[in-house]
DNA sequence: TAGATTGTTAATCGATTAACAATC
DNA sequence: TAGATTGTTAATCGATTAACAATC
């Protein structure tokens, strides 16, 4: 068990780009894939690719390559989207809207299946047939759901505050819009959707079209 | 010049990681800051962040620090955030209008001057404020404006086709939220925002939790 | 001067890529 | 059997961290 203890992060959403992949050609049409196969619709490193799936044990055959719809199965359950996966999300301002909105979750077995948000005005209404609840009944709501996943879409300012409560309510992984850093107890996983700070990071290669002797 | 030729990218993201922070000190209080006390705000470690800048010159007097206002005003500078940067948008959906309403774009001087889209219902509204025009006119809109900056919130089946009409209307950057892997000529830089994927790496990690003896 | 902290060089670490024996 | 491709070990590469002479 020891075993998959520290799986590189850069191995898992290599994992997610071909499970991605995979999914778009489930249709059936294509029985077997090599590792050079993937290389060529994915981009990622036939090595690299055969040396991430070695992680989790062994998955084809030498001489014949990888059964898609067993590889397809395999990966999907390593990285447990195999299920559905209930999902909370706070705060239904703006982006969290769109979110509820947004279709690709469930197609993908994300499932938001309650929101919270503390303005009165949402609260008891519904947005795209999702219940939003006051944010202080999320533990007692989340008691019934059972979601372990929950979304971020709060504020900078109330999103340390958001954290802790759903911590509290149980969550074990948060999607974190808001740009602040959250502190978390060990064994709960943050990731930051900053797209702000993803826009900097462009922004800095404008540099290269200065025009001349620029410096 | 060939001297800042790669920059890792790991690097630019400290960076703009800093520069948040400085923006949360900048009413003037402190005056001088050490790596270390960067380390203790960041947790980006001191030796890297020095590393970091040295690849862009000497910004520190040994012995005494960093001056925290020249400080930001370089890093600002090379990340190109140091004037407001024009920017458009395609796909005038949820996201896209969420977008568009997002205060933190505008206060970190990513300014959404012009949306488009392909829809009868959308072209010649305005959202927030902002002129929404046929994605059609784009080439030409953009003459006028002179954007460099793209944000990509269409549907994965027109990421592409969109893509190829942002790079001939003359933008050299691109922030993709669909979930397509977007093909662009050299010199075009895209980074995507995917959560579908985070989403996924983050269900990985649900897996400790197996209450006993499973796998 | 003595103490602090830089910028940079050297050492360490981890991740990527290449090579190959084992296997179909 | 001969050709193909795996899983894995070894070699390469790049990024992180530590150490230190130069400097305030």
């Amino acid at each position: 068990m020891a075993r998959e203890n520290k799986t590189p992060m850069a191995t898992l959403e290599r994992l997610a780009t071909c499970l991605r992949y995979l999914n778009t050609i489930s249709d059936g049409t294509i029985e077997t894939l090599s590792s050079s196969d993937i290389e060529k619709a994915t981009g990622i490193n036939a090595a690299q690719f055969r040396k991430d799936l070695s992680h989790f044990g062994e998955f084809g055959r030498p001489g014949i390559g990888y059964n898609v719809r067993e590889l397809h199965k395999r990966i999907a359950k390593i990285l447990k989207v195999d299920v559905e996966q209930p999902v909370i999300l706070i705060g239904a301002g703006n982006l969290g809207s769109a979110l509820m909105g947004y279709a690709g979750l469930r197609h993908n077995k994300f499932n938001i299946v309650a929101a919270f948000d503390n303005s009165p005005d949402k609260i008891e209404s519904k947005l795209w047939d999702i219940a939003v609840h006051d944010v202080k009944d999320l533990k007692d709501v989340n008691r019934s759901l059972g979601a372990k996943i929950a979304i971020v879409t709060v504020p900078a300012s109330q999103a340390q505050n958001v954290t802790d409560r759903l911590v509290d309510a149980g969550i074990r992984v948060i999607l974190n819009f808001a740009p602040a850093a959250l502190r978390v107890p060990d064994g709960i996983v943050v990731r930051n959707v900053c797209f702000i700070q993803e826009l900097t990071v462009l922004s800095f290669h404008l540099a290269g079209e200065m025009p001349n002797g620029t410096n």
